[in-house]
DNA sequence: CAGCCGTGGGA
DNA sequence: TTCCCAAGGCT
């Protein structure tokens, strides 16, 4: 099938009550310096053209791009896509979504369900906080996912890009959706560097609202199709530029693909520290049916200073529920 | 704002 | 085997 009508964003109200042409994106211009952005903005590169057509052809066939998957499925898989690769997050949204079709039936759920559902895609506070929007959601948004970038943007777990990311997903909006993929296709092809800077700078915000055409729908699909190229070609490791759309206006490649200068990226080290402590607390609590006893806890690690530091830290986050007689479970609440 | 928060697959 | 990293958010 051809990905071309899989990818068309979910319009609840398709007259659109115009959608206030006026928006500018999720990022807040941090005013001032207007003259300087304007000249900056004036040599940009087109791309969207290139690019947007290049997804029509190479979309990849993702349930939450159907248009059955709703808001609701965009929001789902855009947590769990957080730090996530595809693969991973494919299995659990499909299960995930036939057991919560929509954010009511998750909401009158234990968060501990969530938690367990989660399985092992990691970041599980992520599951925490999609319980904790759903919750929301039902009380406060009459159960259907808010279309305001303001009001997804105060939903826990949801920051500016998941905000901005669901606006132009899920109901065709106007933003610029700068995750990492979309900020390394920047920096490449209009920066001319190999990788974006560490942090997300105003920099960054500036370019990519600039970058974003006019026309909403274009707009929309520019979101998804640069943060496909993102994924596929332009990727962090081996680019395969010669399957890029606009490799001809790559200012890296035009300068010859000089390799990162610079400090290095933090590199996360995993083993020994609290966060695999963490796993593998929650991995027994995941797949534990009755409350877990202390001594089933202790078995998961040897040092018992940092395995009461994580299972206090679990506890804390609302992770975990310690009940009486030193059993432990998953929140009820 | 730098550090923290999981996990498993590929190079 | 070791290293890198994959659609961030929160404090």
């Amino acid at each position: 099938m051809t990905a071309t009508t899989e990818y068309t964003p979910e319009t609840v109200t398709p007259e659109a009550e115009n959608e206030n042409g006026t928006e500018t994106g999720a990022v807040a211009d941090t005013g001032g310096a207007g003259a300087a952005e304007a000249a900056s903005a004036e040599a940009l590169p087109v791309l969207h053209p290139h690019v947007n057509a290049w997804f029509e052809l190479n979309a990849r066939d993702l349930p939450w791009r159907h248009p059955e998957a709703g808001p609701w499925g965009v929001m789902v898989s855009e947590f769990m896509l957080q730090q996530t690769p595809v693969s991973r997050v494919l299995p659990v949204y499909e299960q995930w979504m036939a057991r919560w079709p929509r954010p009511a039936d998750l909401a009158a759920e234990p968060s501990g369900e969530a938690v367990r559902a989660w399985g092992r895609l990691g970041y599980p506070r992520r599951a925490l906080r999609l319980h904790g929007a759903a919750t929301a959601i039902t009380e406060r948004h009459g159960g259907d996912v808010p279309r305001e970038h303001s009001q997804l943007l105060a939903l826990p777990g949801i920051g500016e890009y998941t905000a901005a990311a669901v606006a132009s997903f899920a109901y065709g909006q106007r933003y610029a959706v700068l995750d990492t993929n979309v900020r390394r296709v920047i920096a490449r092809a209009v920066s001319g560097t190999e990788y974006p800077p560490n942090a997300t700078t105003a920099a960054e915000r500036r370019l990519a609202r600039a970058l974003l055409p006019e026309d909403v729908p274009t707009a929309a699909r520019w979101a998804a199709s640069s943060m496909e190229l993102g994924a596929l070609v332009c990727t962090s490791k081996n680019p395969e530029c010669g399957r890029c759309p606009i490799v001809a206006q790559c200012a890296w490649v035009r300068a010859g693909k000089p390799p990162h200068q610079g400090p290095a990226r933090r590199t996360q080290t995993y083993a020994g520290t609290d966060r695999q402590v963490r796993g593998r607390l929650l991995a027994v609590l995941r797949d534990a049916v009755t409350p877990v006893p202390q001594k089933d806890l202790d078995a998961v690690w040897h040092e018992p200073v940092q395995r009461a530091r994580a299972l206090d830290g679990l506890v804390a986050d609302g992770l975990v529920e310690p009940l009486e007689g030193g059993v432990y479970r998953l929140p009820r609440t």
